[in-house]
DNA sequence: CTGTTAGCGCCTTCAA
DNA sequence: TTGAAGGCGCTAACAG
């Protein structure tokens, strides 16, 4: 026996108002305006008195397609995924988008397994954010987005990749190298660099760019600690440092201030001793203490050229984004 | 002319492993395990062969409902919501779930509109994170809801309310009473609250809650200023504090992390001049300078047992998580 | 402009 | 167990 409390369907609303299946769906949805202003008045009111709502799931049947946006992120509790999914689900929810989130705890095969579910659901735009491994075989992930690529999603990936689709990601070497520079300019010369994980493309084209940036200075750096991405890898990574080193790189703002409480509870002065800069400018950096210095990136705009990016569907694209050096108390400006 | 490369449907996949299409569907599909090994084998191969995918879609029409949970932040950019988030996105995955996520940006306008949206997906749980004005009128809130709930879906609401749903939140009141006490255990005396939004019940119910341990000492803030929920009210709230004042409580970390800014750079030293405290320990109330006293609440935990609740499905669930006090290096400890 | 009528991809009785 | 057939809610020709 019927559920008797399922939502009204169009077959209701069409009885309702006393029209025709067809009309009522014209009106409720037909982007052409080609029904009388009578009808149509009389069906939005029926639609209104029932509470009808298009079920979404039979239209995408029927039409072959539906608004759907689905979003990869590694770490929703990182500042810097945070404020990128801020931007892609401004701009999908204008496009008229719902927009799934999965987390793949920066795990591969989650992400596959995610793809996966994602998949049934026949998005029409996929967003991977998260800069992919350098190494690690990207064999099945690139044949899940392959597939979902087939049956007519854009694809973007966020971040530095190997892969055949479009990318989006902020100048991080151009930037890396211009941070350097003003480090040295500044008058360090014994820099360390708290380089993360040796797999993560977006961590290695960082430090490469402060190195870069070090060698236009014919410098090198004087120690490459290499730990996780997150708060903690920053903070070990600062238990590492000697003294003999006057400045600290991190490749993202979340491992430097990590890496600040480290030296401040080790009694290493800031930036007087030791200047410490980071990479993002999230938030809260410069409620660091000393205010952190940073590159700059608009993470937001980051999410939202994805998003564009994705509904073109141009799988040859590559957008880099500029980014802007900002130079504040943790090395001395 | 059709697509060609249209993703293959159950029909394909009958077709490439002979075998009729209630079959395929079984073997897919069937929670009951009526069909023959064989028959089984041919199917699963078949459909790696060719890369069948279900379409959800369809079966939703089929069936009458899907795993689709739909989550409603008020901005994910804010640490409090990025870890419940997190804790929601983990529970409702390890269900089967895929789950959407929509940015409400603290408008109610918005909050309607998306659950308008949302309610033609005809999700199966629908979480809104993030507390609701104390005063303005919810009545099209409660409206979609009610249909929402109406077409089978899970309602819960994380935070305080008086909408007729479950809802799942931290001890607020009493965790906001503890560390007021432990605040004046310490011998503060003069102390002014950051209540934050004089409209946002979950604000009010922390500032009362401090009222209370107030109270029990027999004494009154001294001051009492309202202001955004975010970073900048804390900051431009302790802009306004004068120097009688020995102790500020603030109805979130974001906040007290602001106002310990404001501070620094107004030459007010914490804690020895003034102690600050905050509430919610999120990630970096560890890396404030100094150290942040605060209200622990396990956010990803109130993510996960909003997911529960959700599923259970009882308007009338109240879940109410313990917290913990946190008395760090900010008030002296 | 409106209504009739096939599908869309899948599930699920109902017989065989 | 398996298959044929009707139905889920909606759209899109196609006539009228």
């Amino acid at each position: 026996m019927p559920n008797p409390d399922a939502p009204p369907t169009l077959y209701d609303l069409a009885r309702e108002s006393g029209v025709s299946l067809a009309t009522a769906s014209r009106v409720i949805n037909g982007s052409e305006r080609r029904v009388a202003e009578a009808y149509r008045q009389r069906v939005f009111a029926a639609a209104e008195r029932i509470g009808y709502s298009a079920n979404v799931s039979a239209q995408a049947v029927a039409r072959g397609t539906s608004r759907l946006a689905a979003l990869l992120v590694s770490d929703i509790t990182d500042p810097f995924f945070a404020a990128v999914t801020a931007g892609v689900s401004r701009a999908a929810e204008a496009e008229g988008f719902l927009v799934t989130m999965s987390v793949t705890d920066r795990r591969s095969d989650r992400e596959v397994e995610l793809l996966r579910v994602i998949r049934g659901f026949r998005p029409r735009l996929v967003l991977v954010i998260g800069s992919r491994p350098v190494d690690e075989p990207t064999f099945e992930l690139e044949k899940q987005l392959t597939e979902l690529r087939r049956a007519g999603a854009g694809i973007v990936i966020v971040g530095h990749h190997r892969l055949p689709f479009a990318s989006v990601r902020a100048g991080d070497a151009a930037g890396a190298r211009d941070l350097a520079a003003a480090i040295v300019a500044s008058g360090r010369q014994r820099v360390g660099i708290l380089a993360g994980p040796a797999e993560l493309s977006t961590a290695v084209a960082r430090a490469d760019g402060f190195r870069a940036g070090l060698a236009d200075a014919g410098l090198e750096p004087i120690l490459v600690v290499h730990g996780e991405f997150g708060r903690g890898g920053g903070y070990s990574a600062a238990l590492d440092v000697t003294d003999s080193i006057d400045a600290l790189l991190a490749v993202n703002d979340v491992m430097a201030i990590g890496a600040l409480t480290a030296l401040r509870e080790r009694g290493i002065a800031v930036p007087s001793h030791v200047a410490v800069a980071g990479f993002d400018d999230i938030a809260n950096a410069q409620d660091a203490v000393p205010p952190l210095s940073t590159v700059r990136i608009d993470l937001e705009l980051l999410g939202e050229r994805a998003v564009a990016v994705a509904l073109a569907g141009n799988d040859e694209t590559v957008e880099v984004l500029p980014v802007h050096t900002v130079l504040r108390a943790s090395t001395g400006h």
